[in-house]
DNA sequence: CCTGCGTTCTTTGTATACACTGATGGCACG
DNA sequence: CGTGCCATCAGTGTATACAAAGAACGCAGG
């Protein structure tokens, strides 16, 4: 693999993961030594990061990883739900019924997949994940879709500020089923409101919990004050 | 200005100006020649451009300027209409209603603007400009902004596919009336109506006068083949 | 004549040296 | 003691040399 991609992927997955907080300076020498690559691999991974919104060109001097808290959550659900909601109407005009009727399947009896000893949760998320696929293939529209997927990069580094509990997945795996079946039935009117009331839940509840995580993820300006 | 702006400046305008058409081949070394710079700012440049999806990687070999037909505008338009319409029902929630009054008036006059002697239409459009500008800043919403100034982008390049008519800027001058109207009544639901209305009217002109130009640019695929 | 392999060549990927710009700290002057 | 200027320096911006990988072409064998 490329060194510039290694780069990349490093980098991409630290800022998502939180081990990069935001305002963390990335310089270019000190991430070649970290990385084990000369500067050129880091500048291309850098302005990469930095056209997916995840790192920020500081002034001229350097950049740094983005700024990302509770106001965004709103600005972030706004254009999520703009996205979705559209997808899911164009996906039950477009959608093979049949596909959906297998996830609403799978959706509604996801309960069995929390019962599991994976704390990751890792076939209800792979589950949930499927579904977005399917509409994005139903929806067919590279623009679109590139739009989401350039969204979904931020919502997944979000989600970190809170804790997903079972009885919110439980919820969840419901409203999504009810999304599944409306685009199976190809009623988008049903199919947008259902993706709408979802989102509204999802955004409550992230809101709910993540105000009690954030206060520990206040960090220091950047760089050490003593 | 460094280079590497420079650079991305060029190539995005030659692209969007059609003066380079999709397929062909931005080589390194033939642009650091052509533009009089070393290869690593343009390697700067095309990534950037590789981001917004003006040019695509050509699988492992080289980077070539991204197709773009009317196919695309169909797709093209999905998108802009799930954002704009979406934009629109938000500044009517939240702009300024006085600002939306003055841009209505304006708007509603629009027809004076085209029977000036200008051929590029430049205060015309300079105002439509000043309603999209309006829009965002009453949205206040960072990420749907950013996709929309994305989205933008492949509309000015699409746009060049097609000639605007005097009769269509009237008409789209009201239809954009008709959009500041519901804002500054703060009317969400008619001001996502009339987006609708008027993108579903842009997009059949569009597609309508394309038709007849799109023959003569159909190209060569990509290198010349005798 | 077609097919498969090998060589060569073009083009990108990476490393590194050098230039330049903006910041920071100290020193001198008011 | 405060302020402003100058020097030093850290760090990015650019150029270029070298390495590696993929493609195209030609040749040989069937």
């Amino acid at each position: 693999m490329r060194a510039s991609e290694r780069a990349y992927a490093a980098l991409r997955s630290d800022i998502i993961e939180w081990r990069l907080t935001p305002g963390t300076v990335l310089g270019e020498v000190e991430l070649s030594e970290r990385l084990g690559v000369s500067r050129t691999p880091i500048r291309e991974a850098l302005a990469k990061l930095s056209a997916e919104g995840l790192a920020q060109p500081q002034s001229g001097r350097g950049v740094v990883v983005s700024e990302i808290s509770l106001d965004h959550l709103d600005e972030l659900f706004e254009l999520r739900s703009a996205l979705e909601c559209r997808a899911a109407e164009l996906a039950a005009q477009r959608g093979d019924p049949a596909v959906f009727r297998v996830l609403h399947e799978q959706l509604a009896n996801a309960g069995e997949l929390l019962t599991s000893e994976d704390p990751t949760r890792h076939d209800y998320y792979q589950l949930v994940a499927e579904l977005d696929t399917a509409v994005d293939a139903a929806v067919g529209n590279h623009y679109l879709n590139q739009a989401l997927k350039n969204l979904r990069v931020h919502l997944v580094r979000v989600r970190r500020l809170s804790q997903d509990n079972p009885a919110r997945l439980r919820d969840a795996a419901r409203e999504h089923a009810a999304i599944a079946l409306a685009i199976a039935n190809g009623n988008s009117a049903v199919a947008s409101a259902a993706t709408t009331v979802h989102l509204d839940y999802s955004l409550r509840h992230l809101l709910g919990t993540a105000a009690k995580e954030l206060p520990q993820l206040r960090f220091p300006p950047a760089k050490g004050s003593s």
